[in-house]
DNA sequence: TTGTAAGCGTTATCAT
DNA sequence: ATGATAACGCTTACAA
């Protein structure tokens, strides 16, 4: 229609400036009028590149993944580049399925959440020399490019204040932790500090559930109806740790003065929840938007891609208060 | 390596019966010994169809839209059809932007939220002839296929329970209206029921501003340092209302006592705040599974496909409390 | 600066 | 039941 070849009308769009202006205009001037957009299988066919990378999330309806992945999307977006979405609710071997899906999409690379998955997904990406970032988690010396922060050393750090507070007889509300190494992580960390201040960890009681308010609920019921009680309840998430405030609540249960409770996250409900939450502020954004980064970085081929360890930050709030002797 | 020809291997996932099976056996051994997965872009173009749709939110940092997003992925990949995601910022420029982007990525149709968007955006989708559904809000008589609920028609519910409470002054936080119809409809609900009742709507107030905590919070402390002080703030999402409560209580202003409010959406926030919040419960799982359905029917090319209209639902709880006369 | 033409990995049609 | 071959829409040497 502007009386030029398929190469130009390419080159219009992938090196405007190997094109005169007049002949340029034209046909933008063409290509605006019938709406054409290039076809995403004739391109990628002939340039082995989608401009696409996918995103498995345990699942969107968590306000912490919801968040880290609006950033990472708006990154991407900004660098033309845009994303496909899957989710596999927790499960490795969903999440595997997801991964083929994502690729025989046309994925260019991947983000994960977490390093804990079975060895032949990591077989997988190998074989298919797939570039992805692990993030949410981050690991020293991890076999995978990664952006995140210690959730080990953050668990360590909330639980030595418990421990400054006076608490010594410490419970644990946290997600099944197969397959979920950020949980895992941070059950560890709260051994670390109790190891490395002399409490014995049979001071420790655990109860591992599903994330959500209910079982955080549960589980904080279960806790408060044993002998003695534990002087604190620390929760793997914020979600967990509202779940117990509300159920405290119902119970009569005053927090702190019978029990303090920590989350670990920093969402919305901590703050607004009575007693505001004790957590661990977690900047979700950042994240998301340095996993983006980097992964832009090892798909251009940048020579110095640059693993990214992010600081968190222990919030004090209203929900910790002093172990009562 | 199979011995055969490439008709033979597409036939294999394709039409399995169509190969004999010691020969579709060696075929897909081999598939899986080397980790092979089809090419997208080859097929996208070979068959003119990719198995993609996309979609186009405000933003997934709001529970809701995470949440609706979520149930649409989850009923899209039991259906074998992958999620392209992008996000406007409530922006009707970025979001054509985008359309256009998803489009060129190959997407087969789109899940657009809400009707108000300008006319060269429909004017494009429909020069492309592109299957879209729209969502979160539903119109009778729409042009669009449609599944959601019908906003005005709820607002104007909600307001009739609290002139039932005897509220004759009554103050409203909404997002701004501007290509969100969404808000419109439910400020709009608000003046209808108001006039169906005999309440004149110069007694109405309101501001508008984004959707955030703050803003919520700021707009309540507005309202009451005016004289005289509404009886009732209506806020348009339970995000505003939640900042408004906030608020409230740092300014020591008691809720219900001295002023009611109201929300929209019932996201978890709504029951944990003190005190509960008043509001619309709206099913979004529910709406993001029929849009997703809706969608695959009418690529499907199904005869019979039909709008669903979604019923929402009054939750009163402890923020709204009889007018003081 | 622009055009020509090969080739990207599939699918679909037609033979065999 | 399988193979040969022509599309599909784009990019990219290379030629003009």
């Amino acid at each position: 229609m502007a009386g030029v070849s398929t190469a130009t009308v390419s080159r219009c769009f992938n090196s405007p400036d190997s094109v005169v202006k007049t002949t340029r205009e034209r046909v933008l001037r063409i290509v605006e009028e019938i709406g054409y957009t290039p076809h995403f299988g004739g391109r990628a066919l002939a340039s082995n590149r989608s401009n696409t990378v996918g995103a498995i999330i345990p699942t969107m309806d968590n306000a912490i993944f919801a968040r880290g992945i609006q950033a990472f999307q708006e990154t991407l977006a900004d660098n033309n580049v845009t994303l496909l979405i899957a989710s596999s609710g927790y499960d490795p071997e969903r999440e595997l399925e997801q991964i083929r899906s994502l690729i025989s999409q046309g994925a260019d690379g991947l983000l994960l959440i977490g390093h804990a998955r079975p060895e032949n997904t990591y077989d997988f990406l190998q074989l298919r020399q797939i570039p992805y970032v692990v993030t949410w988690n981050y690991r020293a010396g991890s076999r995978s490019f990664n952006v995140g922060f210690d959730n080990q050393k953050a668990a360590t750090q909330i639980a030595q204040q418990v421990i400054k507070y006076g608490h010594k007889h410490i419970a644990i509300i946290t997600a099944h932790t197969e397959f979920n190494d950020r949980a895992l992580d941070r059950l560890n960390g709260v051994r670390d500090a109790m190891e490395s201040s002399g409490i014995s960890i049979d001071n420790l009681e655990v109860i591992p559930t599903t994330y959500s308010l209910k079982s955080g609920g549960d589980a904080f019921q279960d806790f408060m109806t044993r002998t003695p009680r534990p002087t604190v309840i620390m929760c793997g998430n914020d979600v967990l740790a509202t779940g117990a405030l509300i159920r405290a609540n119902e119970m009569g249960i005053k927090v702190p003065d019978e029990v303090s409770v920590t989350g670990f996250d920093d969402i919305d409900l901590a703050e607004v929840i009575k007693p505001n939450l004790t957590t661990v502020h977690v900047p979700h954004r950042r994240m998301g938007e340095s996993a983006a980064q980097l992964l832009l970085d090892i798909l251009d081929d940048k020579k110095d891609c640059q693993n990214v360890e992010l600081e968190t930050e222990i919030v004090i709030r209203e929900s910790l208060g002093l172990a009562k002797s």
